[in-house]
DNA sequence: GGCCAGGCTAGCA
DNA sequence: TGCTAGCATGGC
């Protein structure tokens, strides 16, 4: 069995961190013994990759023999999804000067974001959970995993893997609708999907552009509109000024946070927003964190 | 039973 | 350019 060790840049609470696993991500990771395990693809396969933490780093173990490029591979996925190279201590500094976020961040300290392995699975995740409630939205995602992608076996059973862009495309839209999803949603999953496999539409090679050019690209795509295009943003991509201020969970958030009788609007969002530049996406993780 | 869910598009004025 | 019905179902 190979492990890894992996030291993140401190503070990190890998308890906070992963907390929101337990509730948003269940079908995505299997939690077993002090550690997280899910598929990931290295380069031309998947494995079950187990990632836990011993008191000040964090562990990475994998059952398979790999190749020293897919253990290089592998580090560079793992930093990135748990955001080990964010260093938050300005982030911190700068929360003290909020007097309603200063507890709600302090009582979190450590906590990161989590992204996705690829751009791919994000995408189709949020537009999957575009409106729905989360749960049902789980129940969508896990449909179209089981339904659609590989599976790994895994200490006596197996585990999913999510879809690749040909599994979907393959896919009619009469095939998502009766895992239940609205006939507007089938099209928008297995559109896109097509088009990555045509070549018309590149989505890892927006990691290197700015937000603005990110976000042009996305919403230009049939089923994705702003709100989409920031959670791209923030769980594909771990960009950390962005705001979605129309998010009705970031605006339920903000009443209990400020004790409000009252929903506040996206301006109201936007106006608060803009003292927490440079770190508007982390303000907003912790906040959606409280709704936990 | 009704309204809201971590929205978006299409169709209408 | 701006507004809104409809979507497919679960949870409260």
């Amino acid at each position: 069995m190979l492990v890894l060790q992996l030291e993140p840049v401190h503070p990190y609470s890998f308890s906070a961190t992963t907390r929101r696993l337990d509730h948003f991500e269940k079908t995505a990771y299997l939690f077993r013994e002090g550690f997280y395990y899910r598929t990931l693809h290295l380069k031309e396969r998947a494995v079950v990759v187990g990632i836990g933490w011993d008191g000040g780093q964090i562990l990475v173990e994998v059952e398979e023999e790999l190749s020293e490029g897919e253990i290089q591979c592998l580090k560079g996925m793992i930093r990135r999804m748990f955001s080990l190279d964010v260093d938050l201590a300005p982030f911190y500094e700068q929360m003290k000067k909020e007097p309603r976020l200063a507890p709600i961040v302090e009582s979190r300290r450590g906590l990161h974001f989590v992204l996705d392995p690829t751009l791919y699975e994000c995408l189709i995740k949020t537009i999957i959970s575009q409106q729905l409630n989360l749960s049902f939205a789980a129940t969508l995602i896990q449909r179209l995993i089981e339904g659609t992608g590989d599976k790994v076996p895994f200490r006596g059973e197996t585990l999913p893997v999510f879809p690749t862009p040909p599994q979907v495309a393959r896919l009619e839209y009469e095939d998502l609708q009766r895992l239940q999803f609205n006939r507007r949603k089938a099209e928008y999953v297995i559109d896109i999907s097509r088009k990555i496999v045509d070549g018309t539409l590149d989505l890892e090679g927006m990691k290197t552009l700015p937000d603005q050019l990110v976000t042009d690209q996305l919403v230009s795509l049939r089923g994705v509109g702003r709100w989409t295009a920031e959670c791209l943003l923030l769980f594909g991509l771990g960009r950390p000024d962005l705001l979605p201020a129309a998010d009705i969970g970031l605006r339920n958030a903000l009443r209990k946070a400020y004790g409000l009788q009252w929903q506040p609007t996206e301006a109201d969002v936007r106006q608060w927003g803009e003292n927490w530049t440079p770190w508007r996406s982390y303000a907003t993780f912790y906040l959606w964190d409280t709704l936990i």
